[in-house]
RNA sequence: GGGGGAGUGUCGGAACUGGCAGACGAGCAUGACUUAGGAUCAUGUGCCGCAAGGCGUGGGGGUUCGAGUCCCCCCUUCCCCA
């Protein structure tokens, strides 16, 4: 007799099973085509919560499917381990940062598992292991002699209270300090930059590449191509020194509106440009900008701010002379840092104009243009007016007339330029890889030997609630001697953003014992790129940009040869629990454990997947799980009980056989398009159909246990541990998870009987069942003859019928003038 | 402000290239078995109407024999960038 369904004891046993059976181990050496199935790897912050097994579940799933269709598929895990949380931890509860971490990893693999994966943990990755970390080193060297990497003096974020740099992350609110809330500003430091700007146009090509059109986007919005052209305006100011200045506009067609010329107050030509009279005002103002941030300062709305230098700048089309004014909405990272004013044709310039009495110049005329001065500035395209030799012109064959003579004259050039920066690496903390260099007081920016890595973390750094790093007070690692003369020499205490780390871990998992390069070229070569990359579109722009990037650039270095890491890539949504995001500071965390032990992992597996389409993400609820507990005690039931045959009823059969393929076919489809919600449904729709067909007993026995096995096939991808156990239970040899994945037959799937709507006007009157073979005009005349749609057409003109093979027949009818 | 999604029963959601709206599940109701149950099984469940029938996919227009699906305008909401 069938004991009742247990899944804990379940999960567990089989678990160990595939464990000790290395079951999941993925070969290098394998006849079968390769599958490499990445999912992104965790944060190690410590618990894994109800959103980290939305991500990892499904991802699963397709992963154990694409195995049982015949792939060698490679399925690793890992973690992400450096960053800012353990250094915290370590100030706030006085454990080492590696202890804090390697804790954290303990737990999360152990959650991890509970999942019931099909993750080859032989080829587990941590980025914070010397082993790891030793190779984002070398890296860093490659991009370093091949000018990738550079070193230069950049605004960072500046807590002056606590006198320490803090990263993008660490400036909450309007601009404050998340420790002490002082307003941040910028200060010049030196930082290490990796050159991701040479490839900002590669970057924008996704040729080759399946990827959600959201992320491309995303991507395209953030590289920030923009078409234009570079424009030098003549200076005249009273002190010597240069004599021009270079401008960035989109938009040359409007440079006759030019009624003012705008310098960022930090630009270096702001002093020589003052004139002497207005030497107080303007240091004034450019010590206040310095104070605001750099979201304050570009924030729309708000009040414009400047003043006028004192000096002029001369069109070089129209010859008209403007003033140079000082602004902080101009910043000094964008462009040249400084811009030409149109006040008709960019609404920040308007508000600028307005403020401070400026004129304002029509050059562009939209097609309802009056004549008057707007009331708003337009950007759109329009007809070029008050424009010299231009006027006339479309604003579009402006833009190239102007670039053309700006070329002949030399007074310009067409130009592109980009919104992307290039990529500041450096991180004044400790817990992140440290940057291979030495500073020596006679050589300069020392590259460590490759032969010196890794570059240890000293274990013995001390914690101060100062916010600086510890590694400038850790004498035993910053004294060193120069790999070139010798002399006594600092070691860079800059750690690197763990998005490097992030940048190459999928390299590193084909070969992740290999101790003499960060992997073995035949190894990556036989399982990149990754065919399969899913994770949190929060990753669209940093992550998924810098993987890219480090992918093309080692390339060039000639350590890849493929240009693109992640070819086809998929994006969960997002988990919300009480209508919040789930997230560890909201404090709205669901652990999964619970409900792992009260109703098994496939419950919690299937759960997930069933809330609806991945990409969208759901709500969790603590009630729709049952939904699938039942489902899957059903299923269990099903096939554990005896099936006694009551009389064969052939057409029963046949339909049952139908039921089966087309549920093979469907959920074949389902699964390769991450529908992993309605390949459920079906599941279920099939469940239910079974245990019709048990209860009456009219199907042969054989029949019955082969659509059981074939079922089973189909579940075992979603509920691997049940489908295991009956699978074993129905006599079937282990393991469930190394067969074939069945095969529909299309013949047996595809329907003999269908049902035929018919509408008069658009509108169902009836539905008549009907071979799918029915010929248009059979399927006609019975319409026509349908009692039910008589009452619609008697007495009315019919003008056509219109026939939708296996879908509708459509009566048009118009009513006839009746002598009523 | 720019870019990208999403609006369908009481709820989560189905619906291939335009062709039977509401699959599957939850909830609810009734019944069965149970002393009891957050268990199991059966039946019902978009709205109005006794019925015939009518109305229904955020709102308003349009294209079409036919629109949840296509086009235009508007509203709400989520995400990203500013």
């Amino acid at each position: 007799m069938a004991r009742e369904y247990t899944p804990h004891e379940i999960d567990r046993k089989w678990q160990e099973q595939w464990a000790a059976d290395r079951l999941y181990e993925a070969k290098d050496d394998d006849r079968r085509p390769k599958f490499y199935a990445l999912t992104m790897f965790p944060y190690t912050s410590g618990d894994l919560h109800i959103g980290h097994w939305y991500a990892m579940a499904p991802s699963d799933v397709y992963a154990r499917f694409k195995r049982m269709r015949g792939y060698n598929v490679l399925h690793p895990m890992g973690f992400d381990a450096f960053g800012l949380p353990a250094e915290n931890a370590a100030i706030s509860r006085g454990i080492h940062p590696c202890v804090w971490t390697m804790r954290n990893i303990e737990n999360m693999r152990r959650q991890l598992k509970s999942i019931g994966a099909v993750y080859d943990w032989s080829r587990e990755v941590i980025t914070c292991l010397p082993e790891y970390y030793r190779w984002t080193q070398w890296f860093f060297l490659k991009l370093h002699q091949a000018g990738l990497a550079y070193r230069v003096k950049a605004p960072v974020n500046w807590c002056s209270r606590c006198q320490t740099v803090l990263a993008n992350e660490q400036v909450v609110g309007d601009g404050l300090c998340e420790r002490c809330d002082t307003p941040v500003t910028k200060k010049e430091l030196e930082q290490w930059f990796f050159r991701i700007t040479r490839y900002a146009e590669e970057l924008l090509n996704y040729s080759g590449v399946e990827w959600p059109e959201r992320i491309k986007a995303m991507q395209k919005n953030w590289v920030g191509r923009s078409e234009g052209a570079e424009i030098s305006f003549r200076l005249e100011h009273e002190g010597g020194g240069q004599q021009e200045m270079k401008v960035f506009t989109t938009r040359p067609d409007t440079v006759f509106g030019v009624t003012f010329f705008l310098l960022a107050p930090e630009h270096p030509l702001v002093e020589s440009l003052t004139a002497s009279e207005h030497k107080a005002e303007v240091e004034e103002y450019v010590d206040w900008c310095r104070r605001q941030s750099e979201y304050e300062r570009v924030a729309s709305g708000r009040q414009k701010t400047g003043v006028f230098l004192g000096s002029y700048a001369v069109n070089p089309l129209s010859g008209e002379r403007v003033p140079v004014w000082i602004a902080d909405y101009v910043l000094p990272t964008y462009g040249t840092g400084a811009i030409m004013g149109v006040p008709a044709h960019d609404e920040r310039d308007l508000e600028f104009a307005r403020k401070f009495h400026l004129p304002v110049r029509v050059v562009i005329a939209s097609a309802d243009w009056s004549g008057e001065e707007p009331l708003e500035a337009y950007a759109g395209p329009g007809t070029m007016v008050n424009s010299g030799q231009f006027t006339g012109l479309s604003s579009e064959q402006g833009f190239e007339a102007v670039c053309d003579l700006l070329e002949d004259k030399a007074l310009g050039k067409r130009m592109v330029t980009y919104h992307l920066r290039d990529w500041l690496i450096s991180r004044q903390r400790y817990w992140g890889t440290p940057i291979p260099v030495v500073h020596c007081h006679r050589c300069g920016i020392v590259a460590v030997p490759e032969k010196d890595l890794p570059v240890l973390l000293p274990d013995d750094a001390e914690f101060r609630p100062t916010g600086e790093s510890p590694l400038e007070h850790c004498q035993s690692f910053v004294n060193t001697a120069c790999p070139v003369c010798g002399g006594s020499a600092r070691r860079e205490t800059d750690t690197m953003d763990s998005f490097v780390c992030s940048s190459w871990y999928f390299l590193r998992y084909t070969s992740p014992d290999t101790m003499n390069a960060p992997f073995d070229t035949a190894k990556m070569k036989s399982w990149l790129p990754v065919d399969s990359y899913t994770g949190g579109a929060e990753h669209a722009v940093m992550h998924l940009l810098y993987a890219r990037f480090f992918t093309k650039a080692l390339r060039d270095v000639g350590l890849l040869e493929f240009d693109e890491p992640f070819t086809r890539l998929y994006n969960q949504g997002t988990i919300i629990y009480q209508s919040d995001k789930m997230s560890k500071s909201r404090g709205n965390v669901v652990a999964p454990d619970k409900y792992v032990a009260e109703l098994g992992a496939d419950a919690v597996r299937g759960y997930l997947m069933f809330i609806g389409p991945w990409e969208l993400g759901g709500e969790w609820s603590d009630r729709g799980i049952v939904g699938i507990s039942r489902w899957l005690n059903r299923v269990w039931s099903l096939v554990t009980t005896d099936y006694a045959v009551r009389g064969v009823d052939p057409a029963a059969e046949k339909e049952l056989l139908h039921l089966l393929h087309k549920t093979i076919k469907k959920v074949t489809a389902d699964l390769e398009d991450f529908r992993f919600n309605t390949m459920l449904a079906s599941l279920m729709e099939c469940t239910n159909h079974l245990s019709k067909v048990k209860e009456r007993g009219i199907v042969a026995d054989s029949l019955w246990s082969d659509v059981v096995t074939s079922f089973l096939l189909l579940m075992a991808p979603a509920a691997p541990h049940l489908a295991e156990e009956l699978w074993t239970r129905t006599g079937h040899p282990y393991s469930i998870h190394n067969q074939r994945w069945p095969e529909h037959d299309e013949e047996l799937a595809s329907d003999e009987e269908i049902t035929l709507a018919i509408q008069v006007n658009g509108k169902l009157r009836d539905k008549v069942v009907v071979p799918a073979s029915i010929s248009e005009h059979e399927a006609k005349e019975l319409a026509l003859g349908s009692e039910r749609v008589k009452a619609h057409i008697d007495g009315k003109r019919i003008d056509k019928v219109i026939y939708v093979p296996k879908r509708v027949v459509n009566i048009v009818v118009t009513q006839t003038p009746s002598a009523s």
